[in-house]
DNA sequence: CGCGGTGGGTTCCCTCAAGGAACTCACCCT
DNA sequence: AGGGTGAGTTCCTTGAGGGAACCCACCGCG
């Protein structure tokens, strides 16, 4: 009895969630994001058992989103960087956050905050439509079939 | 031996992630998000099994997401709404979209098409800085500690 | 009434992934 | 040799998902 292979699905979603679709690799994406690249930092950044991070960081980097560099040659020693792949799907992380100190900061706020650097402010990210530049949130947005779509019988 | 409590992490996107940290609750939401609202539509939809999707309803209603709403009383139906914290959450489902559209489609293209309405344009989002209007992608942020921050020694 | 269909859920058994701890290896320095 | 660092592997347990069977309420029809 196998796990549902989200990767074969016909929507883009589910195949997103084929890679992060749990919630190690994300956090994980996050440090590296941020700058904690290295297997003990992210492992005592986020408490995660050794394990379960060799198997993660593997994935994450066949996955595309992470390489793995040499920092060291004598000992060798490895980080971990985004690809290209990678510090796109970090804006989804950016929207996460978003959404995670909408609604459940509580009173103590968010933990973390989002300076643009472009600005120089403290900021948040908004959809915005790529055509014509106004708020392109969930709410606006008709979801048509796409050419990959499945068959109708599916 | 509990399961890692993301919900207490003093991280937005690990409180997130306690939400839809696995695949099927994003995927539920989607599938709300488009219109498919009652159990046996959803379930044929995603091919899930009844048990875990009367768990995962559960479970998001109770986080705030989704809402069970009544439609017929005699026999007694329900379907599931977005709640106003839901709809945001399917912002999230947006850029996910986006995201493997761009790198998870292969030669067949995307499965769904964003069509905008306030332009009436076939469009995707893009992350905007709410304070200046220019892109805020993740590359462009500085992540600073923010009020509800862990205290240093963690 | 009994039967079949619909909506929705529960239980059981199995498989797979995560968690904690211990163990292992390579390399370096003293 | 011994200790420290970086990184990984193994073992056993627990929790979540998957498939199938079972269950219940309600309705309409013969």
């Amino acid at each position: 009895m196998q796990r549902t292979n989200f990767a074969d699905m016909a929507c883009s979603i589910a195949r997103t969630l084929d890679v992060i679709g749990e919630p190690w690799s994300p956090l994980i994406l996050r440090d590296v994001w941020v700058g904690i690249r290295r297997f003990d930092e992210i492992q005592a950044d986020l408490g995660i058992s050794r394990k379960v991070l060799t198997e993660r960081l593997k994935w994450l980097a066949e996955a595309g989103v992470l390489a793995r560099r040499e920092y060291s040659r004598r000992p060798p020693r490895s980080e971990y960087v985004l690809t290209a792949r990678g510090a796109e799907l970090c804006d989804l992380l950016v929207v996460m956050a978003g959404w995670g100190d909408r609604w459940r900061s509580g009173a103590a706020g968010p933990p973390a905050l989002h300076r643009h650097r472009t600005c120089g402010e403290i900021s948040h990210a908004e959809l915005r439509c790529a055509h014509c530049g106004a708020p392109m949130t969930a709410g606006t947005i008709d979801v048509l079939p796409g050419p990959g779509a499945a068959p109708s019988g599916g």
